[in-house]
DNA sequence: TCAAAAGTGTTGATCCTACACCCATGA
DNA sequence: TCATGGGTGTAGGATCAACACTTTTGA
């Protein structure tokens, strides 16, 4: 980089993404290893460098970035918090913003891009190594925004193809939680809400060697 | 300022807070008044540069601008969300963290120091004039916030004073969610909450031409 | 004795949890 | 006809809003 920042004025400003999915009944959360210094081989968050030349918002950047990284168009980005100091990157004064974003698992690619070393699918709850700069911290604070969503009955629809099973649904939610639930208060739960969040389409269903299952797919204007 | 920063590469970083305080039946928010170009002369949410030599984090940021505009210490500030982007502030690619931070009217000082011109207590949910850059948007985002918070029922004790009677708690979630409350039903949920969130002061009542109140004060460790 | 505000009780509706139970299909 | 998972029903408990009621004070 041929200008460095004077840390006096101006922190570095970055963004760093939880992108979750659901891979069976576990939640995954994608990583990413290091290829440069600082905490060089460490894996980490996804995340870079906010590039105001080029982006239209944080937001903007934040897209951005998991395009570039993790070849992914999310349908879901959501601001977590501010984690910002001198402490947390040895680069000098630096901010952060982090957000969480959700993907179908028909729609995770398996490359790896750039200055990314290589990619790895987590368990959020337990990512089993010690991550580079305060990403722990952050990971496991989008994982209880996430989780706080959906206990307030919102549903991770984005986290499911174009059509679903309410068994699906059902299933998503309980990898969010990490905690099963119970089948005919989830589905009363719904109830409700068919029509506005969701809905059937008729017609179609999965058959298995079980009794066929009702498709349904996102409301146009659903917005989690 | 000698050092205008490259917008090329560095965003210009500040902080707004909508501080809240509740003044009889009513919530109020704080504006100031721009002494300063751009938008000079508007009425706006106290806000200002981040200084990363002397700011621990944005928070301590936060902390500072409303010591320096308002002359006040706030009891309680929390994140609500970034705003970014190149159209928002005509001196270039801003990014602002807003915060809201609650206040006991006791504690709210007349003063007005530094750039500010004059300072004022707004309805927040109807500021009656056009604020500055965004901060319209702001305002309304982070009074939402605030009434999501106590809609999930938890208690603004930082709105109240070191002792407070449950009607005085009762008014002041009314001022926030600009909305009548049942006294009967707002008492059951407090029952469950005594000891946890705040206790009585035995002996202390406040006495005036009814029956006197028990008073209670906030649990030391009370979190909002 | 009255107004005012503290504080309690009652009732019916709604929602949730836990569990049991039927239903339709492929093998 | 049986295992599998889809889908529904029921009973008991918790919670809630709405409203009426009693209590204790100062004037």
């Amino acid at each position: 980089m041929s200008d460095e920042p004077d840390e006096k004025l101006h922190p570095l400003v970055t963004t760093d993404i939880a992108l979750f999915c659901v891979d069976g009944p576990a939640l995954r959360v994608l990583l990413t290893r290091r290829g440069n210094a600082p905490e060089r081989g460490r894996w980490a968050l996804p995340g870079g460098f906010l590039r105001p030349a080029e982006d239209e918002t944080l937001d903007h950047a934040a897209r951005r970035v998991l395009r570039e990284k993790a070849g992914v168009d999310v349908p879901h980005l959501e601001q977590v918090r501010v984690f910002s100091g001198r402490a947390r990157d040895a680069r000098g004064w630096s901010l952060s913003l982090l957000y969480f974003a959700l993907l179908p698992k028909s729609r995770v690619p398996a490359v790896a891009t750039g200055k990314t070393v290589a990619v790895d699918w987590a368990d959020p709850a337990a990512p089993g190594r010690r991550l580079a700069f305060d990403h722990g911290t952050m990971l496991a604070t989008a994982l209880e925004a996430l989780r706080e969503k959906v206990r307030d009955r919102v549903l991770p629809l984005q986290l499911l193809g174009e059509r679903f099973t309410l068994t699906e649904l059902q299933r998503a939610c309980e990898a969010v939680l990490g905690a099963p639930l119970d089948k005919g208060a989830f589905r009363r739960r719904l109830k409700n809400r068919e029509g506005r969040d969701f809905v059937a389409l008729p017609g179609e269903f999965e058959t298995g060697r079980q009794r066929p299952a009702q498709y349904y797919r996102a409301a146009e204007d659903f917005g989690f």
